[in-house]
This record gives C-alpha cells, structure tokens and sequence, in this order.
RNA sequence: GGUGGAGUCGCGUAGUGGCCGAGCGCGCACGCCUCGAAAGCGUGUGAGGGGGCAACCUCUCCGUGGGUUCAAAUCCCACCUCCACCGCCA
C-alpha cells in the first residue's frame, strides 16, 4: 500500500513511477478523487457529530416539553450523521480497494523495461564447467540414482509433483542446515511458521488481491496454503508497534511452499524446475527505512556465500521495474548455471520491500519520535528444488555418481552419491 | 464437535444506557525535596484521521464487525482469541 498523502502531493512522481512498471496511471486521478470526497464527507460527519454530542449532553437535565424538543431534533440529526456516515464508509472502501491493488513505487536503481531482457546482469561467479562426459540433466540423472520420481507423482497428484527419495531427501535436510547454520552466524531466528493462513495475512504481504491466480485456497476453512514463509513471517509483527532498538529483526523461516503454477502450462514442465511444492529456507528482516538499502545488499551478500559454498557458478541480476512483483521496489535475482539447461536460471529472489507490506499489515516501530511503518525485506536462503537441481547438474560425474561439495558434506555425511549399480 | 467463562489506555484492575468520549494502582517520564539516593509530593503519560503558518480545534478507537437508541465499554447478533470442563483424535 502507497501512502495516500504520497499521491496527494506528488502525484506526478507517482505516476511515474507506475508508468515505470507499465502500468496505467490514470487510476491516480480516480484515487485523488475518491479521496477528496472522502475527506469532504468526513468533515461533514465530524462536524454533525460534534453537535450531535453537545445536544446529547443536555438531554438527562431536560424534562417536559423541552425535553421533547430536544430528542426530536437529535433524532434528526442522528439520522443525518448516519446518511453521511454511510456515504463516507463506501468512499473509504471503494477508496481502498483501490489502493490495495496499486503496487510499490519502483526503486530509482532498479532498471527501465519490461521483459527478461531488460534486466541488467550485475556480476558473474565462476565459470560453467566443461564436461567430459554427456552431459546429463537432473530428470535423467534423478531417476538413474532412483532420488527424484517425477511420474509417480503426477500419477498422484497431478502434473507438477514429484517425490523425492533417498539421497534427494539427504540432500534437501543437507541444504536446509546448511542454510540456517549460516543464517543463525548472521543473527536470524529460526522460524517454522504456519502454513495455512488468514487472508489478511496474503493481503498483507501484498499477494491479494493481486496473485490470486496463484494461490491455493482451503474450501470449508477460507484459509490460504503460503506460496512462501515470506507470508507468515511478514504477518509475524502484524499489528504491532516494535521498538526501534530491536531492529533490524531477522528471521529465517522454513517451510513447504505451494504455489498453483496458473498460465504456465507450457512453461518449464521438465522435471522439478517449476513445481506446485517445495520447500524453501526463507530470510525475512524487519528494518528501519533509512537501513533497509543496506540489509538488502546483506540478503543478497549472504545468498551469493551459499552459492559460492556449493560451488554453482551464477550471476547476480537486478530486475527491471516493469518485472517486479507488487510489493517490491527493488529485487536482485541469482541465476545459477544449470547444465542440464546450459542457461543461467533463478535460484534465489531477493526484495525490497520498503513500507509497503508495513504499511497493509499495519506494523510500525517507535524510537524517539512518533511511530513509523517498518521497511520488510525477503530473500530466498535455498529453495529444494531448484538448488537440488543446480547440485546434481553441476557436480554430476562421468560415473553416474554426484560429488557433493565440501561446504555441504558436514550436513549430507558422505562426499558424494555412489553411482547407480 | 459440545458446554461454560473471559477479552477495558504498557501491566493489573474499576466500570450493567447519559456525572466513564474512560477512574484507580503499578510502571514510565519530568519536576520538587536531598550532599546523593530511596521514600514522599506534584505534573504528565497511547494510536490514527481531518482542519490550521502556529498555539490549537475536532472526529474515531474499551478484541473485530454489524445492530438497537437522541445517546453504547455497558443491551442484542455474528466472528476472532484465550481459559476451564466434556467428547473425539494423536
């Protein structure tokens, strides 16, 4: 949610801003509309209300005629202030309603365009290997070593699912302590969140009403399944006033992650690339607005160590204004080198949120002056599926086998996968 | 799933239709007192919206949302949360 007195006084910024995501800003001057008859009919209220209450104040001295008197213009009154009343509530809802769907401001450093190509590559770590061998991706290699059953599970569950077994589970409980070993290092708070959640918790994060499509929603409970732990971690200090010493707050969530993958029927349907579930390490930081700039750098610098930890070449992308998401004013990506699609694709999403999510999930922090929205930051640790593609594609071996690396042998307890018999 | 009880200004409580648009205690802040402190005394103590250059004025908020009424913390309805007991499951 933008600030309303944003658009009241510069809304030629704001406007600019959309039109930077391509959108159309002419919902602005619906906005500014909508907001001045608010305002109008508020006064209104107050005014009548004021009187209403003075007039109230005499009654239980009054008797007799007077007394009648009196009650019947207050009758009149009271009935006026609820027509006003009513006027005001629907201005405000309708006011709402708008605003919730009007997305963040867009970072003035994250890139003009739309489209994947108007992304701009910031930096590259390490370089694709040169195999030996055929190279082979992770479908092929999943169901050699009998780890990943991409069949089964669609025969299931449908399209989209898939089960892992053996080693696959090994390493997927390998990444996720991998992951919070570091982030604990770095001071964030395990978390295992819900993740069935209300809806004021999706609206919070900003993913109603606009994801809808995406979202898998309970029938009989009205409860929604999180597409990330983003949700509940966000929704954690909803409503709340936090004081500006604890800050910033760190959290890293761990959860399944179920997302309905709408419209992207064509897209991605080899093995576990894009999936209705997986489970993913997730950092979340509460901050002050004048550090959130730096945390979000922090959140990028930890995810380039995991990376670089394992070993998986990748490069560093900061993503155009015209391709974030709703609540995001700026998002790095890493696109890890995956050898069996021999292209740089998205391992880990990185944003800031600035006051956006703060401001619908109503949470704030108090220092020395009044209280102010936090900003909210969200950057993947490691997500299973995809790392656990990145993994098997990249240190993959002429035998069959997969090496694992260093970093992660601690948390696997071998080196490698043996090869199949 | 059922029955009963409860949710008040940081915490604890008062409050069954107008003198509560919220009292008291604790806590906290400031001041007085003191060599200093404690105690004591005094003053203050939330959030949000609208208006005004400003001092200031005004409205909303007693779990949430509706309703009754000239008037609701107080009455009615629904929901949420917590507690207790019963049933069921682990």
């Amino acid at each position: 949610m933008l600030d309303l007195r944003l658009i009241r006084e510069e809304k030629e910024r704001v406007a600019a801003a959309l039109a930077r995501r391509g959108d159309d800003p002419a919902v602005l001057d619906r906005v500014l509309d909508l907001d001045a008859r608010r305002r109008a009919t508020q006064a209104q209220m107050d005014e009548r209300r004021a009187e209403q209450k003075r007039l109230s104040k005499d009654v239980p001295q009054l008797s007799g005629g007077e007394r009648v008197e009196t009650l019947a213009r207050l009758k009149t009154l009271s009935d006026d202030v609820a027509a006003v009343e009513k006027e005001q509530a629907s201005l405000a809802a309708e006011l709402n309603a708008l605003m919730l769907d009007i997305p963040n401001v867009p970072d003035p450093t994250a890139p003009e365009g739309a489209g994947d190509d108007a992304n701009v590559e910031l930096r590259r770590w390490g370089l694709p290997q040169a195999f030996e061998f055929p190279v082979r991706d992770h479908v092929e290699i999943g169901a050699s070593l009998g780890i990943i059953d991409v069949e089964r599970g669609a025969r299931t569950s449908g399209s989209r699912f898939y089960y892992l077994k053996g080693a696959a589970v090994l390493l997927e409980l390998a990444l996720v302590r991998y992951a919070l070993d570091r982030l604990q290092q770095e001071g964030f708070t395990p978390v295992l969140p819900p993740v069935l959640v209300r809806r004021e918790a999706m609206e919070g994060t900003g993913f109603l009403p606009t994801d809808e499509a995406q979202i898998y929603r309970t029938a009989d409970d009205d409860l929604y399944l999180v597409g990330t732990s983003e949700v509940p971690l966000a929704a954690l200090h909803m409503g709340e006033t936090l004081n500006a010493g604890d800050l910033p707050l760190r959290y890293a969530g761990i959860s399944t992650c179920f997302r309905r993958e709408a419209g992207t029927y064509g897209k991605d349907t080899r093995g576990i690339f894009r999936v209705h579930q997986f489970d993913k390490v997730e950092m979340f930081s509460f901050t002050t607005p004048d550090t959130s700039s730096d945390e979000h750098e922090f959140l990028l610098q930890i995810e380039e160590w995991l990376l670089q930890g394992l070993e998986l070449p990748y490069r560093v992308v900061n993503i155009a204004a015209g391709e974030l998401g709703a609540s995001a004013a700026k998002k790095y990506d890493c696109e890890a080198w995956l050898p069996g699609q021999a292209d740089y694709r998205e391992l880990t999403s990185c944003s800031n949120c600035t006051d956006y999510q703060a401001r619908r999930l109503n949470c704030r922090f108090k220092g020395d002056g009044n209280p102010a929205f936090v900003h909210t930051l969200n950057g993947t640790a490691i997500s299973t599926a995809r790392w656990l593609i990145a993994l098997l594609e990249t240190h993959q071996r002429a035998d069959g086998g997969v090496t694992i690396p260093a970093a992660l042998r601690p948390f696997f307890g071998a080196d490698h996968i043996a090869p199949p018999k």
